[in-house]
DNA sequence: TTCAAAGAAGTTTTT
DNA sequence: CTTCTTTGAA
């Protein structure tokens, strides 16, 4: 964070100099701009004071000022023996013990250093909750209470993990951090894959949706009738929710739903009719059910399962549960508002006779559809009259405007609404800046201007008076690199227009929410080989290999087939394609017969060779000798997700079993490198937890912000208020929101009107900025020049 | 059973 | 504007 700026201005030099490092990255990718070698970073690196917060020193990477992902070692959860420090990393002396609690104030000092057996802090955003639990893991640690791998950190998502992770590894820069860390749903894959004789094989989003259609399908064939669309996915939510409140099937008709299961059954029996849009409570079951009972066929579990089981595990093994409770000393949990009841109760066994440390913040809950719930944030107290409770007030984040502004906006101005203001000593700082644009595509470039500009400093363009849009005077004289911006969304659509934008702007980017990798062309079938040559198939896998190579399996094929592959026992992937190349099966024409066995044996062949190379010849080697990759070829998206999966097979200390463990989880193949000079996309969701000098708010419009299906009422106007809230805060120095006037929907151009969030801000901490007129795109190297010229 | 063409329907957010 | 489903023909 030191270094970000001293550095910046050499940038800036080097920029007009034209002595800049253009990487071309891969076929297809946008290049990478690199202003400094590496090596120039580390010389520069050693020249910073180290501060509490700093990088090791010998770390190549570059001192963005943003929170930073990890660069992934295997997940220390998976693999908590494996993770050797990095050789080159020479062993820094101990930060003296005091140098850990140095920078933290006085109230997140106690609550480090409390003997407490139960913690909760609870505030605002910015004001140091997730640094007060990265500093007591590394203080627990180093003044050795505890061993590291006897801690427990639990977060909600992946990109908090190795937020945290990493966090922890910088404050004990010389100790091998054994700090257990993952998400809820990883620590419970381990745990099961830990305590059961056989492989846990995951039904993730695409095969989930599959698998639920299936149901669909047949408890429509037994009734004799169609279960339209809209109802498979209504009770797909439900399914979900369901599970997440730990209900089963057969509890279910005498409990009282969640909430929002409401919003896709209708309760009453009877009421169901081909024009309803809620299916009955009956067919919601009948569908459950089967859902159920096919995944009990197939081994899999489905993403809420991998909770449930572990919990289930627990109450049937009171050994294991015991052995778990004795793992760990202390158990820390990062964002509490978030938790569900399933999560709840997994939380009260494991913590049962270790200390447990909560942090969160009510006003930052914005999970409520995946079944989180205030109630057991409020729970906590009230479970454990004892704990020690700490409230934190200053935030070290933001300037007071964008505080001031996001208190307005989540209190509605309201002045009785009990809240509690947080605050900054960052002098206030500039103004909210508004931008209306014309349409999508005008907003986003008027955001890749805005930042060119940032970039630019004030050197740059102070002079030119014609340039007002997004982002307003340039009279800021702070200079930004690239990776200080966030672009945040409601929706991963509509980062399209931006990555467009930016391609033709000489903007570098990079996305950290991906669509699902497996519902890609080719790429579902190309893991599907890796698996089975990783012995990890199973018959989703099987089945989507032999219709990739058109075996001939028609619906009855399937099924016939489907029989017969349940009725084998568990065996090796070859000893599997042998026994397919010898498949007798009546019901199955021979001629199909004859082609299956062809491709298993081809298959055969191919899975011989892994192993032999280095891992990234062997997923090339699969791809291109099954002919899938021509298949990953003709789409670009494939392609371009190929290309990055290729480049985490090929991260140092990488195995098979290594990458589709990861990837059955955290399906976002990019490692988000946190060194590389980039402007960050990403949904208002995926930004909890970080911080940008420089944030734009897009689409703060009606339908957007609050989002709203097919123009209805908001179903949770509250959460969508939080998550904008979220949002704002994010902002360290410049907050732009941005709206466009019409927007494409289905298509057709429509009319957007702004956000009504936006009027509970007062005037006076916003300044409203001028559209530029929207010129042709330039050819991308036309615009380089202009940047960097 | 596969392929092509035409038509209908559908856009949150995450593990 | 896409993605899935239905329909009809080879
Ligand atoms: N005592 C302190 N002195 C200086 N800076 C601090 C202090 N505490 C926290 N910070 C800084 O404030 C910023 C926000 O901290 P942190 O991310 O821990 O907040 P948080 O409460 O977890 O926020 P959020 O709820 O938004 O995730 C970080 O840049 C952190 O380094």
């Amino acid at each position: 964070e030191t270094i970000g700026i001293p550095l910046l201005a050499q940038a800036v030099e080097k920029m007009r100099s034209g002595n800049v490092n253009i990487d071309p990255g891969f076929d297809g990718e946008f290049g990478k701009v690199k202003l400094f070698s590496d090596s120039e970073r580390k010389r520069a690196k050693a020249h910073t004071p180290k501060l509490f917060t700093s990088e090791p020193a010998a770390k190549p990477k570059p001192g963005s000022a943003h929170k930073k992902k990890e660069t992934a070692p295997p997940s220390s959860m998976t693999d908590p023996v494996s993770s050797k420090g990095n050789p080159e990393l020479p062993p820094t002396p101990l930060t003296e013990d005091k140098g850990l609690i140095e920078g933290l104030n006085n109230e997140q000092k106690r609550a480090v250093l409390s003997d407490a057996a139960r913690i909760i802090i609870q505030a605002g955003p910015g004001t140091g909750k997730t640094r007060t639990l990265t500093a007591r893991a590394a203080y627990l640690v180093s003044e050795n209470k505890t061993r590291p791998e006897r801690i427990l950190v639990m977060t909600f998502t992946h990109k908090a993990a190795r937020e945290v992770e990493h966090r922890i590894k910088n404050q004990l820069p010389d100790i091998d951090s054994q700090v257990v860390t993952g998400t809820f749903h990883g620590f419970c894959l381990s745990l099961l894959q830990e305590f059961s004789d056989h492989p846990i094989s995951i039904a993730e989003e695409t095969a989930r949706k599959a698998l639920i259609r299936q149901a669909a399908a047949l408890v429509g064939n037994r009734t004799g009738s169609v279960i339209p669309k809209p109802w498979v996915k209504a009770i797909d939510t439900a399914i979900s929710l369901c599970k997440q409140s730990l209900l089963t099937p057969e509890d279910a008709p005498e409990t009282q739903m969640p909430d929002d299961f409401k919003k896709n059954i209708s309760s009453d029996r009877g009421s169901e009719g081909p024009g309803l849009d809620h299916p009955g409570k009956d067919t919601f079951l009948s569908v459950w059910t089967c859902y159920e009972e096919i995944c009990k066929q197939l081994g899999l579990l489905d993403f809420d399962a991998l909770i449930e089981k572990t919990i289930h595990m627990f109450k049937t093994r009171p050994d294991i549960a015991q052995t778990i409770q004795n793992r760990f000393d202390h158990i820390l949990i990062d964002e509490y508002q978030d938790i569900n009841k399933g999560q709840y109760v997994l939380t009260r066994m494991i913590s049962e006779t270790s200390n447990l440390l909560v942090i969160g913040d009510p006003d930052q809950s914005i999970y409520g559809f995946r079944g989180s719930d205030k109630k057991y944030f409020d729970l906590f107290t009230r479970e454990h009259p004892d704990a020690e409770h700490y409230s934190l007030r200053q935030n070290y984040r933001s300037t007071q405007t964008i505080l001031d502004a996001s208190f307005q906006m989540i209190t509605q101005k309201n002045k009785a609404s009990g809240k509690e203001a947080i605050f900054s000593d960052l002098k206030s700082g500039r103004n909210l800046i508004i931008q209306e644009t014309a349409s999508e595509k005008a907003e986003a470039v008027a955001v890749g201007k805005a930042i060119e500009r940032y970039i630019g400093g004030t050197s740059f363009f102070s002079m030119d008076a014609n340039r007002v849009d997004a982002g307003g005077g340039p009279e800021t004289d702070i200079e930004f690199s690239f990776s200080d911006f966030a672009v945040l969304y409601r929706t991963k659509k509509q980062c399209q227009a931006f990555i467009k934008a930016f391609e033709n702007h000489g903007i570098p980017f990079q996305t950290a929410d991906k669509e699902n990798i497996l519902a890609l062309k080719g790429i579902s079938e190309w893991i599907g080989l890796l698996r089975l040559a990783a012995n990890r198939a199973g018959f989703l896998e099987i089945e989507r290999l032999l219709d990739f190579f058109k075996a001939g399996l028609g619906t009855k094929g399937k099924l016939a087939f489907r029989q017969w592959f349940l009725s084998q026992d568990m065996t090796s992937a070859p000893d599997l394609l042998t026994r397919l190349e010898h498949l007798d099966i009546k019901g199955l024409r021979p001629s199909v017969q004859v082609r299956i066995s062809a491709v298993a044996a081809e298959l055969k062949t191919m899975i011989t060779n892994v192993g032999k190379e280095t891992l990234k010849d062997t997923l090339i080697e699969l791809a291109r000798e099954s002919g899938i990759e021509r298949l990953i070829l003709e789409h670009q998206n494939s392609k371009d997700t190929f290309n990055r999966l290729l480049v985490l097979g090929d991260t140092p200390g990488m195995t098979l079993e290594g990458l589709l463990d990861r990837l059955a989880l955290d399906q976002d193949p990019d490692q988000m490198d946190e060194g590389s000079e980039k402007v960050t996309l990403m949904t208002m969701h995926a930004s909890k937890g970080l911080e940008f000098p420089v944030v734009f708010i897009t689409g703060c419009e009606q339908g957007f912000i609050p989002y709203t299906r097919n123009a209805q009422e908001p179903e949770n106007i509250d959460e969508e208020r939080r998550l904008f809230y979220v949002a704002m805060t994010r902002a360290k120095q410049i907050l732009c929101l941005t709206y466009a006037k019409k927007r494409p929907i289905f298509g057709i151009e429509k009319k957007q009107s702004k956000s009504v969030f936006l009027k509970d801000i007062e005037e006076k901490l916003k300044q409203y900025a001028k559209t530029a007129p929207l010129k042709k795109a330039n050819q991308p190297a036309a615009r380089q020049m202009e940047l960097f010229g």
